[in-house]
DNA sequence: CCCAATCGGTTGCATCTTGCTACCGGCGTG
DNA sequence: CACGCCGGTAGCAAGATGCAACCGATTGGG
């Protein structure tokens, strides 16, 4: 069993996101989920996705709560998956993502698709990380607090599996 | 040969982003290296990842021009991997993430690591998209303007691998 | 100087995961 | 009723991931 790491129990939130929707499809459906996208064939045509994976994808996200999946309009034959309020939170992210790619995958003057406003029609402004009182953080300006670990306290061994902390370095901090 | 798929011509700046980050170790590396890590021994004890993935994963991440790897300090016997301008461009993205996974991912009560501002100590304001005019901006307000296929314009098959289309469904929107 | 421990990897192997093709039942429709 | 679309599932082949074992170059101690 060398199972596929999980971060079930990080306690670091970009871990435990990572672990829902960090691989390369689970973004993209979300990303086309925002767009509109609600069928299955619907992702599968815009994603060139193979449909066993598409299908599987769209169970985890299910299950993890991100998309919901029903029989679209009482008595119809296809089923329609539309983002809950935890996977409509992700807009920040999906747009993060886009206006990284914007500014360092493309050459200068490649087209690219873009994300408008549609009051006015024109781009968004850009993602600012800000402190608590508005002023501009960059990354220096931060620090990670990290939680101590609460090993043995309250919720021990929830997953089932632990135990053991493996044999090669396995140890997480943050 | 049923390669892994790739975006490296795909419109969508979110394909983009996707396929240079789009793993679940990518992510957390840049996290590690936003959060102070420099060397492969630290990347690998913070994360428990095993070393030949991390090699692989740090071989690709600067390949990309996320981080710069070189022997620390003049003649050490170590490498140093730190993060680009391309790199720390990232900032908003893990944010992003981190505030979605404390949002999403986490027991009401249950402990986390969070990200400070080194001046004051508190937490960091929440990411908000906004429009142009600073205005806040939800999903159903933004649509994406799809860029035309220019397929046979100027800079026709830079990947070298390309040609036909694939046997399955394979045509990408966005 | 010699032994040991790190550090930063590489290699080999077992096990997942991904991708593709084929197939299948339900439904609408000409 | 034949046909095609829709939403899948099943069965492979190839790639990715995880683990252990090894390895050369540095430190570090006695």
């Amino acid at each position: 069993m060398v199972a596929r790491i999980r971060f079930d129990d990080d306690p670091c939130p970009v871990a435990r996101s990572v672990n829902v929707i960090g691989d390369r499809w689970s973004l993209l459906i979300v990303r086309d989920a925002f767009d509109g996208s609600r069928r299955f064939s619907e992702f599968q045509r815009s994603l060139g996705i193979a449909k066993n994976i598409l299908a599987a994808r769209l169970r985890t996200l299910e299950e993890a709560g991100v998309l919901r999946g029903a029989p679209a309009s009482e008595g119809a034959s296809h089923r329609e998956y539309v983002l809950t309020d935890r996977g409509r939170a992700l807009f920040p992210v999906i747009v993060a993502l886009r206006q990284w790619g914007e500014d360092q995958c493309f050459a200068p003057g490649e087209p690219h698709s873009r994300l408008l406003d549609r009051r006015t029609g024109r781009p968004l402004r850009r993602l600012e990380v800000k402190a608590a009182d508005g002023q501009p953080v960059a990354p220096p300006d931060t620090a990670v607090e990290k939680v101590e670990d609460t090993e043995k306290t309250g919720q021990a061994g929830k997953t089932g599996k632990s135990g053991k902390p493996g044999r090669q370095s396995r140890q997480r901090k943050r």
